[in-house]
DNA sequence: GCAAAACTAGGACAATTGCCCTAGTGACTC
DNA sequence: GAGTCACTAGGGCAATTGTCCTAGTTTTGC
């Protein structure tokens, strides 16, 4: 009957309560509320909060890993394909504005908490970072890569926080033109043409 | 006796753990934990989480302001005040590895709370936005003065965000690094010399 | 068609939450 | 020296927290 096992709607639903209102401040009974589930038969699915989380993590993660599959096989060039993490700021921008950006703040906010967990969130940073750096250095830009990829990871994180703070979409398209002039300056110049 | 009012106190106390473990995670009795005051004790100084909370933003709007009119003095160059400004994340990087920005996480945090102060939250950002543009305006940038200060704001942002991610001092100081080139290369040529 | 596994509701648990009240202390003013 | 004030401790409030148990009901595999 169900075609999503009940787990895995807990996560999903775990998952966008932690994303709107913060992993702390979700708890049992709110997740148990968004999937039509009794508190006490929470217990037969996750024994811990933090079981959740690291479901919640995991399922990311994988997320995560088959967006970046999609741009993958979907831009034709690194520097398109860049350009799609890029947007995301624009397609996702409603959200941010209200909650941030779910990679940045789950980060943070588990570091504030001084929870385990802390670095599997990191890990989340790291698929975007690796993905990046693997389109920087098929642009040529071999042993910068690395640094580029952390650099653009930081100016999203940026721009985000600050829509959070101002919702100035004026603000939003400035800062997403001003990445997508970055990108193009990297090219080395083209010879054809 | 006490060269500091009880009350003053606790909003320091308060501060210090809203920074540190979040405004919704520290509770009433954190707080009078720290400044060694009974539970009960508390409601004769403030009524509500929220009264805290509002005192809170406006101590650190004032913390803020004096921050901003001491470097306004000891500053002798608008670009060297507003290099000042891109080295605290220098200054404070321990304290930004694991808590992150106070000014960013607080606004993200109440915007994911739907909290009423978080406009007051986002306040802080003018303040530094306002004192930005005014540095901008006087090197001569003139219209571009407030969007510029807007960019650093935001570059600022996501260098905090990816440190406390990843803590790793080497992309502390490229990124440093990069918005001081990015200050420089702002400047008109300069005709003397 | 039966046993095991998956799932469910309902409630209990000790602890903690934000909030509130009362009764008291000491210092200050007139 | 009476009265007001800032401040304090201690406790109580209903609600909610994460966790756990028991006792049922489905669903599934053989």
């Amino acid at each position: 009957m169900t075609r999503v096992s009940k787990r895995d709607q807990i996560v999903e639903a775990a998952d966008d309560l932690f994303y709107r209102q913060g992993f702390d401040t979700t708890s049992f009974a709110d997740i148990a509320g968004a999937v039509r589930i009794s508190r006490g038969n929470f217990y037969h699915h996750f024994k811990t909060k933090n079981d959740i989380l690291d479901s919640v993590i995991a399922a990311r993660l994988a997320n995560t890993r088959a967006m970046l599959a999609d741009w993958q096989v979907r831009g034709d060039s690194p520097a398109a394909r860049i350009g799609a993490f890029i947007d995301i700021l624009l397609t996702n921008r409603d959200k941010i504005e209200r909650h941030g950006c779910p990679v940045g703040t789950l980060a943070t906010e588990l570091a504030k908490l001084n929870h385990g967990a802390q670095a599997d969130a990191a890990a989340i940073f790291t698929l975007f970072r690796t993905w990046l750096r693997r389109q920087f250095d098929q642009m040529g830009q071999g042993a910068r890569a690395d640094d580029l990829a952390l650099h653009l990871l930081a100016r999203s994180q940026g721009i985000a926080t600050m829509m959070t703070a101002y919702r100035d979409p004026d603000f939003l398209r400035r800062e997403r033109d001003a990445l997508h002039d970055w990108l193009d300056g990297l090219a080395p110049p083209p010879t054809h043409r």
